[in-house]
Order: C-alpha cells, then structure tokens, then sequence
DNA sequence: GTCTATAAAAGGATAGAC
DNA sequence: GTCTATCCTTTTATAGAC
C-alpha cells in the first residue's frame, strides 16, 4: 500500500466533510505562503507541497492560482474583521476599548503582519477584483468606525478633547499599519514599546491623561 | 540602417561614457520597475524593453536578475539618503526641521513610498546579502538620529517635554511609513491630510504648542 | 558594446487513469 | 477525489556573430 493510499483509506467514509477539509488545508496552506513572499515567487507546487496533497488537486478545488490567492485574501480579511468585532464587543468603555484594540496588534502582530503584506501585494498586482476591493474597503472602514465610535463616546462623557474623532481614528490605524510593516522591514523592533509610544502619543493628541 | 544602428552611429566616440549612461539607463527602468511590483514579477525582457536594449545586454552589465536588482535597491537607498540629509542640514531650528521632514513626506510621497516598497519586497525575500542588509540598518539609523538630534535641540532651548527623544523619533518613523503603506493600499488616501494628523499628534506628544 | 539565436529550467495548467 | 504524466509557455541565462 503506498502513503497515498493509507491516507486515503484513513479518510474513507463521508467524501463530503473531506472535501471541506482538503479545500481548507490547500487554503491554509496558501495563505501562509502568501502571507509570507509575493504572489509571483509562490509556485502551486510548493502550496501543494506544503498541503500534502498533488499539485494537480488544487486545480480540482480552485479554478487558477489567481482564484486560490483571492480565497486567501479573503480569508485572511475574514479573520481579522472577527477580531475586531471581538474587541470592539467586549468593551463600552473607549478607554478600555483603545487600550485593549493596541494590545490586540501586539498580541496578534504575527497575523495582522501578514494581513497588511498580503493587502500590500494585492495593491500592488496588476490584476483587481471589484469583490476584493470591496472587501478591503469594508475592513478599514469597520476599523476606523469602531475607533471613531469610542473616541465620540469619550468625547461625550468629557474624557476626550474636542479633536476629529475620524482623524484621530486614522491616525491610529495608519500608525499600527506603519508599526506592522516597520516590522517586516525591521524584524529586530520593538513591537510592544513601538505601540507604547503609540498609545502615549495618541492619549496626548486626544487630551487624555492616563 | 537599422534602429540600433543609428542608435549607435549618435552614440559613437568616448565609449567609455557611454557604457556608464547605459548601465544607469538600465539601472534606472530596473528600479521604476521593481518598485511598482514584485521582484518575481518583473522580467528581464520587461526591464531591456523600458530600457530600450536587448534583454541580454543586462548580462553584460549585471551579473543577473538579483545584483541588478541589489543595485537598484541601493540606488533608491542612497537617493533617498540624500534628500535626508539635505533637509536636515538646511535648519538649525528643531521646530523648523521637523516641519520640513513631515512636509518632504509629502513632496517626495511617491518617491518614499516605492522605496518603501522595495525595501518591503527585499525584506520578505529568501535571499539576503549582509551588504545589503547594512545599508538599509545605516538608512533607518540616519532618519532616527536626525530626528533624534531634532528632538534634543528642542529640549535644551526649553520648547518640548522631556519625553524619550528615541522614541519621538521612532515614532514619526513608523508613523511615515503607515502613511506610505497605506497609501499603496488606498491609494485614494489623503496624505496630506495624515501627515498633517501626524503633525499635530507628534507636536502633542513632545508637548510643543505650535 | 550590442544583438540574434538558443539552451535549459521552471512554472501553470490539462487529460486521463484509478 | 486524488494522482501520474505531460504539454505549453514563460523566463533566466549563455554562446557567439557583428
């Protein structure tokens, strides 16, 4: 019996869940290497590889290598806009909220490092989706709301300056996007003192006294 | 007579030149292009094409792909470098000079954003030179000292707070970087409008009451 | 120096057996 | 569903003429 035929036979039974399975592996497996060097320099052969599976089988599951990079950008989005809901969620107090959303980008740096290289590449293709656009717009918009909300609800119970609740939540967002390619560039950074700055910075712009 | 051949009869005379205008010629449509995207996605023959030689010609000029694309990231370091320095050499007043660095972002943002890129591009690439790797240490450690240095003269004539002046300076760092991050994946943002945010958030931060 | 021609390898994608 | 075999195209790189 040869290693593909065991494995099959282990796997035997409902085909329906397997094919789930596989196509989320084979996903899984892109979305690392995507995450982690360009579009062009992944070959589907080393996704496969890396799933386990025939390079061939991707093409079962995925129409090209362009339709597998999308379901991973996708899914990349996904996760990180179910972290955000879950911060946001858990808190109503802004303070604790901003707070908690910087820690979150330490915590979670690996990840959304990999989201913000894999946004920058799909910028920087040639070939654009309308879908994924969309998708993108989506995230940022979800996160500079979710900021701008806690800043206007600090504003109304006289913790908070009267600045732009929209510029501060901007502002905000581009700097963690700045500290996670900083990162890339420089793996030696200092991620939790690079957000320590940022949460006193932010604090003072706000008018905030910790 | 040809095309390249009246390219070469207006060429002709000190060929010595000539080879040196080429090279730069090759060097310069190699950084426009892997600048805009990916190392793996760019082409010997599309360079030789933006160029306007023959796709074997960079052989003789470079070694291959990877020494002409080493030659272009130093190119756009050592640019980039420049206009740094002279920047900071034009002011003696700290207020003066960060002003004018927040405003350089501005001015030069396509430029700071393809380096950014690049440097982007290198650093998630298997194969890195301890050259290389030096000259990008060297370009970040210029920005923070020049900052730094900034930051100190503005402590000592009594205009800003005694906050750590390495962090205020690694934080306009990051921040400009986010700025130019974000502007590759919305390229619809307002970068004028971020750095002015920024402006206002490191002024708060330093405690300078412009 | 610059080009033409071409070798050599790699990568995406498909046909078809099982 | 998954694999083997293979085709086709692209791409890097070299040899050699001019």
């Amino acid at each position: 019996m040869t290693k593909a035929q065991t494995a099959k036979a282990i796997r035997k039974g409902s085909s329906q869940k397997d094919a789930l399975d596989r196509r989320q592996e084979i996903l899984s497996a892109a979305l690392n290497l995507f995450s982690m060097r360009d579009y062009s320099a992944i070959t589907i052969k080393e996704i496969a590889q890396l799933a386990g599976v025939n390079s061939s089988l991707l093409y079962y599951y995925y129409e090209d290598k362009e339709a597998l990079f999308r379901a991973a950008l996708e899914e990349a989005v996904g996760a990180a806009m179910g972290n955000y809901d879950e911060v946001a969620s858990k808190h109503s107090e802004p303070v604790d909220l901003i707070n908690d959303w910087f820690q979150m980008h330490v915590t979670l740096a690996s990840d959304i490092r990999r989201l913000v290289k894999i946004l920058m590449d799909y910028s920087s293709s040639q070939s654009h989706s309308r879908v994924l656009d969309d998708v993108i717009s989506k995230f940022y918009d979800v996160e500079i709301q979710i900021l701008t909300k806690a800043v206007k609800r600090g504003q109304r119970v006289g913790l908070f300056n009267k600045v732009s609740p929209n510029a501060a939540a901007v502002f905000a967002s581009t700097h963690l996007d700045g500290v996670m390619v900083r990162s890339i560039i420089q793996p030696r950074l200092d991620i939790a003192g690079a957000v320590d700055a940022l949460r006193d910075a932010f604090w003072a712009y706000v008018g905030y006294k910790p």
